[in-house]
DNA sequence: CGTGGAGTTGAATACGATCAACACCGGTGG
DNA sequence: CCACCGGTGTTGATCGTATTCAACTCCACG
C-alpha cells in the first residue's frame, strides 16, 4: 500500500526546511514559493524525466529518494545523484535552455515531491539577494562534490571508492539496492559485492 | 625571454570579452570590473594558488594556460581542469568561505591574468542581474561539463577519453605535454603513450 | 506456488599500472 | 661552444584490479 502523504504537509515540510536555511525568511516569501512548487507523489521505479527528452521541471525532494542517471553507448546505468529528503534534483542546463535532457530521474523509494519548472529561477530573483545566494551556493556545493568524486573515481580502488561512499551516505546506503550503489561508484555488481564480502572478512 | 603584455592590453582584452558575452554592457560597468580585477603576469610553473592554504583569490586568464590540480595520498596528480585564454579559474567554494584550497592552480605557460577576490562576487549583484545569470551560467556550464567528464571516466576506456579530450581541446592539445593530459585523463604517461601509438597505426 | 530479479561465487580474460631501460631533446654551466 | 644533466616520452615485461560470462541461491511478489 502506498502512503500518500497531504500535500498541506509537503508544504510545511518545504515551510521548515526554508525556515532552517534561511532564518530571516518571511511567510510571504514561502507563500511565493509555495505557488510555484507543484507537489506530486511518485511510486518506486517511475520516471520523472526522461533523458533526450524535453522536460522542462525539477524536484525538491520531501520524502522518499530520487536519482539521476544516464545509460551509456554499451547499455550501462550510470547514476549521477542520489537525492533523498530536502535535496533538490534537476537538469538546469537543459530544464533552463529547453534542451533535451541530459539524464534520466526516477523515483527509487515511492517518494513525494514539489515540482518546480523554468519560472522558478526569475521568481527568486523577485526574492531578493539571499535567495540566489542560497541557491548559487547550493549549486557551488555540488560543483565541489562532483570534483572530489571525480578524483576519487580517478584515483581510488573500488574499495576505497565503496567505504567513501560508506561514510558520506551511511544511512541511504541501507536504503539503495546494490547494484545501484554499484552504477553510481562505477563498477559492476559483482565487483561490489566481492568488495563487500572482502569488507566483511576484516 | 619572457614578453609582457601592457596592463592597457589586458584590461582591453577584458573588455572586449564581455563586451562579447554580454553586449549591453555599458562602459561603467567594465570600469567597475576593472577596479576589481588585478593584472598579473605568470610565469611557465609559477604557482598561484597551493593546495591546503587560503588564498582568496582566482582568475581570469588573457594570455597563456593555467591549470587546477590535486595531488593525491600516493603522490599521483590529477588535473582538475585546464584555462586557456578567456577561463576563469578560482577554488569559489574555499575562497567566498576562507577555507584551505581544495586545490592547486599553476601556469602551464608563461601566461597573463587579472586576478579578483572575494568582493568580486557582491560586486556582481551590484552590477545587475545579467551579470547574475552570466556567472550563474558559467558555473551551470561548468557543472554539466564536469558531470560529462565524470561519466565518461566511469564508462569510456583511455583510448575513448583521450578521443573525446583531442575533440573536446583540439587547439589545446598541441600546447600541453602528454604528461599533463595523462593526469587530465586519470592515466599513466606510459598508457597515453600507447595509446597515441594504437591511434596512429589507424 | 513459481517466477524473475537481486545478489553471490567461480574461472577466464582484458585493460591499465608498475617497474625498468633507453632515446631524445632543451636548457645550463663550465 | 660544447658537454652534461634532468625531464619527457617511448617501449618491453610483468602484475593486479576489475570485467565478463556463467551458474547458482534466495527472496519478494504476483
Amino acid at each position: 500500500m502506498f502512503y500518500k502523504m497531504s500535500y498541506e504537509d509537503q508544504y510545511s515540510h518545504l515551510r521548515i526546511y526554508f525556515q532552517t536555511q534561511l532564518p530571516e525568511i518571511t511567510d510571504t516569501q514561502v507563500e511565493a514559493l509555495q505557488a510555484h512548487l507543484h507537489p506530486r507523489a511518485l511510486r518506486r521505479n517511475e520516471v520523472l524525466i526522461r533523458q533526450s527528452e524535453i522536460e522542462r521541471h525539477g524536484a525538491f525532494v520531501v520524502k522518499g529518494c530520487l536519482r539521476s542517471y544516464v545509460i551509456d553507448k554499451k547499455d550501462k546505468e550510470h547514476i549521477i545523484q542520489f537525492a533523498p529528503e530536502n535535496w533538490w534534483i534537476s537538469d538546469q542546463h537543459s530544464m533552463l535552455r529547453g534542451l533535451p535532457a541530459a539524464f534520466s530521474i526516477d523515483a527509487v523509494e515511492d517518494a513525494e515531491v514539489l515540482l518546480f519548472g523554468p519560472d522558478f529561477f526569475p521568481l527568486l530573483q523577485t526574492l531578493g539577494p539571499a535567495f540566489q545566494t542560497f541557491f548559487h551556493t547550493l549549486l557551488q556545493n555540488s560543483m565541489a562534490a562532483m570534483q572530489r568524486r571525480l578524483i576519487s573515481t580517478l584515483s581510488a580502488t573500488a574499495e576505497e571508492r565503496y567505504v567513501e561512499f560508506l561514510q558520506m551516505y551511511p544511512t541511504l546506503v541501507q536504503r539503495l539496492p546494490q547494484r545501484m550503489i554499484a552504477a553510481y561508484l562505477g563498477i559492476t555488481p559483482e565487483s561490489l559485492s566481492r568488495v563487500r564480502k572482502e569488507l566483511a572478512r576484516s
